[in-house]
DNA sequence: CCCCTCCATGATAGATACAACAGCGCCGAG
DNA sequence: CTCGGCGCTGTTGTATCTATCATGGAGGGG
């Protein structure tokens, strides 16, 4: 009678949200291959429907589907992890100067999220932390008014936390580093002066980028 | 026996492959609904590889699946052309200062299809010349050597395309400035100014984006 | 001892069957 | 004439079944 447990939402939908949230978590790693059946058993739903998340993920760059083999959780080159920040960085730099015009519209938001991200780090909350910091740079990236670069950004960051597992667990110092630097850029934000407000958004991408490349 | 009319690649790739063609050939139009049914019949296989194919052409951003209702090929919004606009001049600028470093890699290649493309324009073969342009742009981009920025321009142009309809048709005097514009940019290309070069690039795409607009 | 072939196994690719749902028109009541 | 409910039809969503194919290991021949 399944009086319990019902899921909301489609089978698809389901079986989307799982399988990525299971990459992006780790519950996979790179290289592993999911099988249909597995996935199908796991969240309860025929390999209909499996399928069809794998192939959304495949288009999203997560997982690669080899003909009559399965689908593998992408693993990635130091070059395709180059190409990844390298993409992130222009299309982040980008947005954000477009943003400046448009401040008044997230900045509010902005702040309350920053202030929410200091919590965390206080409370020792890596994964509200992390959560914080993507919620963060979002908004600036959404200031833009451009949604075809903000889905490529989403896109783009989602790629980045596949091969940067841990980037701030247990590293304190990183935490602090990160909300000095949201710091300068709210002041910067807050201030008049889109060319300094570039500038410190950049230096941040450039330290941000370093500590992927660091904590593959 | 079957000796006649085996069509290659799989069903997936044909559904993928056809869909996508009549898409951007306007066989279907901006707003029209494609039924899996349909689909299917037309391409001679069952509904499922075309679920498939819908599926990537969605996250492609060529249709949009409505549960329960069907395909509809995506139309734009003025905003939703200036977004797609912007995120391919932004990517092409980008790859273009890049490549100028690898032009070695490709310079002769571009020289070939830049000549192809004059014979197309003499001949007024319209696709070819279009097909050339598309090619000519994609070996300055590919030449950056960023696969993942590649595969975003690729995708970008592609969405242009569906809401640029016609640029060039019976339009002698656009494929002469194209012409012209490109010989400049070769010219930058051979010679050592990398300042130029991105100069030129620029100017053609703001002229090119311009032209996209008209074309609507 | 090594390599090559064949086959058992398990996976995907595709087809088909079925259920659920949205849209639309018909029909009757007011 | 208008409005509201009801069922019909066509479509998608999901499950299941079959065929095909990749893979790895066993076994025999060189």
């Amino acid at each position: 009678m399944r009086t319990s447990a019902r899921p909301t939402g489609s089978a698809a939908q389901r079986a989307y949200d799982f399988a990525k949230w299971a990459i992006l978590n780790a519950v996979y790693g790179a290289g592993d291959v999911i099988t249909e059946g597995a996935l199908a058993n796991e969240i309860g739903v025929s390999r209909t429907p499996v399928r069809e998340a794998l192939l959304r993920l495949e288009v999203e760059g997560l997982v690669e589907l080899h003909p009559k083999k399965g689908a593998v959780v992408t693993s990635f080159t130091q070059q395709e992890v180059e190409d990844v920040l390298e993409a992130r960085v222009l299309v982040e730099n980008f947005t954000a100067a477009r943003s400046f015009a448009n401040r008044a519209t997230f900045l509010d938001a902005l702040v309350q999220v920053h202030e929410d991200m200091g919590r965390r780090r206080r409370e020792q909350d890596t994964a509200g932390f992390t959560e914080c910091d993507r919620i963060f740079h979002e908004l600036i990236v959404d200031g833009a008014g451009n949604a075809v670069l903000s889905a490529i950004y989403r896109t783009l960051r989602e790629r980045q936390t596949l091969f940067t597992s841990v980037m701030v667990r247990g590293r304190g110092d990183r935490m602090d580093a990160a909300i000095a630097e949201h710091d300068r850029i709210i002041e910067r934000l807050q201030a008049d002066d889109v060319d300094a407000f570039a500038g410190v958004v950049n230096e941040h991408l450039v330290w941000s980028t370093n500590l992927a490349r660091e904590s593959r």
